[in-house]
DNA sequence: TGCTTGATTCGATAACCATCAATACAGGGC
DNA sequence: GCCCTGTATTGATGGTTATCGAATCAAGCA
């Protein structure tokens, strides 16, 4: 859990960047669809928003209090974004902070809508 | 099952459009989860890209032998697509064509990353 | 009207998943 | 070393979902 632990090989988005336009294959299309089903959740979404509304990093102490759910369900679907490559954290101390990968929910939207992205790079 | 089934009271996207970096509500992202678990399947990402990357519509007959799935399966996961606001579709006699709702992907992809489609716009 | 083809819906089933309490792990202070 | 706080993991549980075969619906044709 630092800084180095989210590589492209455990990141599932970056290993490839297809477009929907194209014909997915099966591998791409796995890979995809996992990052979507991270965000698939009314709680996901929610952390996700809220760390990324934030400048810079957020503490999982800030996150937890924002739901009425327990802390070990916090805790899980803060993973599962982190599996999915959307978010990664570091300890500092006792104190666990998250911050969204830069890029990731770029890429995923590129996915969607590459027009968008094409049209933005010119 | 016509082109105007799909209204924008059906469309859980149309609805509302947050950004992530802006803190989503209770009925925002839930809205928005129900359009990202529905890509969150790799056989409904892979029929998406299927039915995306022909020009026009697409007939059912000409997806469901492209997966190694029963019929039933295909028209399920349509199913959820439409219901999702992400495709419609029409039957033109025996045949039912679908499509990709025009302006769906583009404004899933501008909550993940609002910059890209202000970029865009400009 | 009966039969055929194509597509959707239904119901059952096994696999998956969100949630919790309990537990384990990580770090800090004395 | 002990105790505390904060966080992640574990295992159980009930709810959800992908898949299939069967049934139903929609349309076309003789």
């Amino acid at each position: 859990m630092s800084n180095q632990e989210t590589t492209e090989a455990d990141d599932p988005i970056a290993a490839c960047c297809p477009a929907l336009t194209a014909p997915l294959s099966t591998e791409q299309a796995a890979a995809l669809a996992a990052a979507f089903k991270a965000l698939g959740d009314p709680v996901r979404l929610r952390l996700l928003s809220l760390i990324a509304s934030q400048p810079g990093q957020v503490c999982v102490c800030e996150l937890t209090p924002a739901f009425e759910l327990s802390q070990p369900t916090i805790s899980h679907h803060l993973k599962l974004l982190r599996q999915a490559g959307l978010v990664d954290c570091e300890r500092r101390g006792t104190w666990v902070y998250y911050w969204i990968v830069p890029g990731a929910l770029e890429r995923l939207a590129a996915v969607l809508s590459p027009q968008t992205l094409a049209t933005s790079s010119r």
